[in-house]
DNA sequence: GGATGTGTTCACAGATCAGTATATCGGCGA
DNA sequence: TCGCCGATATACTGATCTGTGAACACATCC
C-alpha cells in the first residue's frame, strides 16, 4: 500500500468508525487524508471494497491485541478470560461499540464482504474460547465458549450506554471458567473413586 | 394519529429495521405506504421525527411483550429472567438484531432524540432487572441487574451470526439468580445463628 | 354553504452521493 | 533522456437525498 493509500485507510477508519459508514462519504474522507478523489479510486476502486479494507485493518489490530493479551503468559485458567483484558484496553480508545456489529447494523446485504468478515470475526474468537478452555481443562468447552462470547459482545453492546459493565462482566467470566474448571476436577474425581 | 399516518409509520419501521435508517429514503417510506411525500411531510415533520416514532413505537411493543411475560405469573425467582422469554418470543419475528443499538450506531449525534431513547430503553430494563431482582430475594441486584443486562444486550448481538445463544445464556441468566438468591439466603442464616 | 382538515398531484430546490474523464506534474529507473 | 507510475487538479455525470411550494379534491362539521 502506497503512502497516500495508508493515509485514506487510516481517515475512512476514524470516520467510519465514529460517524458510521453509510454516513460518511468518499469526498470526506479524500478531504482528510488530504488526497484526490481520483487517488482514493485509484487505490481502492469503490468504497465497498475500502469498507472491506477498514473492517479487515481493525479485526488484524483487535487479533493482534488479543495474542499481545494471551503472551504475557498467564496461566491457562487465567488466558481464557483474556480477550476481556483486551476487551479494557481496547475500550479505552473505542467507545462507539463494535466496528462489526455496528457494519452489519448498516449493510444489511448478505452478500456485501463485510458481513463475511464480521460473522468470521466472532466465529473466530468463539473458536478461540472453546480451544483456550479445552487447554485451561473446562467441563463444556463450547457451552462456555458461547457464554463468554454472549458476554463479551453485551460488554461491548453495552458500552454507548455509559454505563460501566466491563468490569462486572470480566468478573463473571472469570467466575463461570473457575467454576467449569472445578466442575471437571470434580468429574474426574468421581470417576475416578 | 391518522390512517395515512399509521401507515407510514407502519412501513417505516419495517424498512428502517430491515435495512437500516440511513439507507431508507423517504421515497421509499411514501411509495411503500401508498401515500406521498407532501403527506408523510405533513405528518412527521422530518424524517428525523419519524425516525424517532419508529424507535419509540418499537420501544412500546418491547415493553408490553415484557409486560405480558411478567404477568403469567411466575414465582418471584423465576420473573426475573421473564424478559429472556420475552425475547424468545420476539427474536421469531426480529432476526437483525436491536434495533437501538443499531440506529446508535448509525446516527452518531448525541443530540439525537434517538440517542435519548436508546439509552432510556436500557436503562428501564436495567432497572427492571434489578427491582425484580430485589423482590426475589437476591443478594447484590444491582450488580446481578448489570449482569443480566449483558447477557440479554449479548443474545441479541450475536443474533445476526446465526449461531444459536439465546437458549444457553438464558439458562446462565437462571443459574445466576438462582445462586444469588441461595447467597442471600445463606447470609441470612449465617447472622441469625 | 362555507370553513377546516386530510390527502393528492406535480414540480422544484439545493445539496450530496458514488464514480469518471482529461490533462498535468514530478520522481525514478532504464 | 525517455517512458512509466503514483498523484494531482478540475470538471463533470447522473442519480438520489431531504425538504418545500402551490393548486386542487374530498370529506365532515358548524
Amino acid at each position: 500500500m502506497t503512502p497516500a493509500g495508508r493515509r485514506i485507510a487510516a481517515a475512512a477508519e476514524e470516520l467510519f468508525y465514529s460517524r458510521g459508514i453509510t454516513a460518511v462519504g468518499v469526498d470526506l474522507i479524500a478531504e482528510r487524508s488530504g488526497v484526490t478523489k481520483r487517488t482514493l479510486y485509484n487505490q481502492f476502486g469503490s468504497k465497498d471494497h475500502l469498507v472491506a479494507t477498514y473492517l479487515r485493518e481493525r479485526d488484524q489490530r483487535w487479533r493482534s491485541l488479543v495474542q499481545a493479551a494471551l503472551d504475557v503468559g498467564e496461566t491457562p485458567v487465567e488466558a481464557v478470560t483474556a480477550p476481556f483484558e483486551a476487551l479494557r484496553t481496547w475500550s479505552e480508545t473505542n467507545s462507539r461499540g463494535c466496528a462489526f456489529i455496528n457494519a452489519l447494523a448498516e449493510l444489511p446485504d448478505p452478500s456485501h464482504p463485510a458481513h463475511r468478515l464480521a460473522t468470521d470475526q466472532k466465529l473466530w474468537l468463539l473458536n478461540l474460547f472453546e480451544e483456550l478452555a479445552t487447554r485451561a481443562g473446562c467441563s463444556h468447552p463450547a457451552t462456555l465458549a458461547s457464554q463468554l462470547l454472549v458476554l463479551h459482545e453485551g460488554a461491548l453492546a453495552t458500552q454507548p450506554l455509559s454505563v460501566d459493565t466491563l468490569s462486572t462482566t470480566t468478573e463473571l467470566a472469570r467466575c463461570l471458567v473457575r467454576s467449569s474448571v472445578r466442575d471437571q476436577e470434580r468429574q474426574a474425581l468421581d470417576h475416578r473413586p
